[in-house]
DNA sequence: ACTATTTTTTAGACTAACTTAAAAATATAT
DNA sequence: ATATATTTTTAAGTTAGTCTAAAAAATAGT
């Protein structure tokens, strides 16, 4: 049963927004996420529900099938591998990553992707910090905590990013926040939410309540 | 203006076609090459023209304009580029990377190809040898001749296949006649026009006269 | 030059994916 | 509990790309 690259694409949002939400994928949120109407997303669930890849039961929300779950699973792998691929094989830097390998996930070749990940030394996390899901769809766990969360005195690494936008990437790349970093959190400042934090064991620099939500440490 | 995924086939069809040919391509001659009916061609036709990317006069058969060519010799550009790709890197061999490469052959992004060439060390031929078309669409041109016309006791090299079938590349890896092989005709036999060659100033071997016809050699 | 064959185009219809507008079902609020 | 608001679905229509069957144009044979 072939599967379009347009249904491969709605898979992925379900799975983002249920992975996110903790609940069945509703209409809306889908139609947002895909950036289509309400009414092309009802459409493209009774396709995929004919196809057996999705649960569905009328204004109810959507569930993934393990097939269907499967599928969005190996996508985020392809995808994840792929900008291992670029930043590190071709020097393109993290921000400019994400639409390239939007392309390329949809390549289609079982054995493509094994070599692939053997090429890169079977790497278990992507430029942003996010795990790569193994062929069985399995995702590494990380114990990360974000900056935010963090006591006065608390150590830890840069180990990836909540928010993927490019301006955030970018303003990371400028304060040499880059994954691997060592941090430490000075002081926090009740007034505007701010933290004064130490990158690098070197240079202190005082970052927005905005930054420390959305940047992950893991603690050591 | 958007160009689909069908559409850059079809310029590439007709690439094809006329390269061949070296006359306009016919709209049966698009049908054959796309597996469509001629019908269909003849609505793609109309779509394309529409966008200036062919000359079309009905009845006349099709040209490409400056920028369908330009189209098309970049589809090529990337599509060969990824097949040297997938063949040193990933040590595919000669005869499993044209599907794939058909489907990467669609990504989208100057950069890439760009940093693609440069991280294979811009190579000027593909695994099979044909030539990789530069940024402005010009090809290489390599004097090679068919086996078939050689003389006996000329030598040379082998550099690239007429016939680019899964079974032709297979039988040349078992004689091992891959690409840079030098090779020197010693017998031409009338009878079934088959020829015996030396393989690598060592080994012996007769080729049919199909082989002899798909079998280009740089003479030395 | 006229008939026969081949090639190409037109006509009409299908599917996937999309839209807007209206209707129906569900959820919320007083 | 009923009115209001929100969400979802249905209805009807569009576009790209495909098809088959029939018509039209071009080519070839005697």
């Amino acid at each position: 049963m072939e599967i379009s690259y347009t249904e491969e694409n709605y898979l992925k949002a379900i799975f983002k927004i249920s992975e996110q939400d903790g609940k069945p994928a509703s209409t809306n949120a889908i139609s947002s996420e895909m950036n289509t109407s309400a009414a092309s997303v009802t459409d493209m669930i009774k396709r995929l529900s004919d196809k057996t890849l999705i649960h569905y039961e009328r204004y109810r929300g959507v569930t993934l099938t393990k097939r269907g779950e499967q599928i969005a699973t190996h996508l985020i792998r392809k995808h994840r591998l792929w900008e291992v691929f670029l930043v590190d094989k071709l020097h393109f830097s993290w921000d400019e990553v994400h639409e390239i390998a939007e392309q390329l996930e949809h390549i289609k070749s079982q054995r493509l992707v094994e070599r692939l990940d053997e090429y890169l030394a079977f790497p278990k996390f992507d430029p942003h910090g996010d795990p790569i899901p193994d062929a069985d769809g399995n995702f590494a766990i990380r114990k990360q905590a974000l900056l935010m969360d963090f006591q006065p005195g608390e150590q830890g690494i840069v180990v990836g990013v909540q928010d993927h936008s490019t301006t955030f990437l970018q303003y990371l790349d400028r304060m040499e926040l880059v994954l691997g970093t060592p941090v430490e959190l000075l002081e926090y400042f009740e007034y505007d939410e701010s933290m004064r934090i130490l990158i690098n064991q070197k240079r202190e620099q005082v970052l927005s309540k905005k930054v420390c939500q959305n940047l992950f440490i893991q603690k050591r």
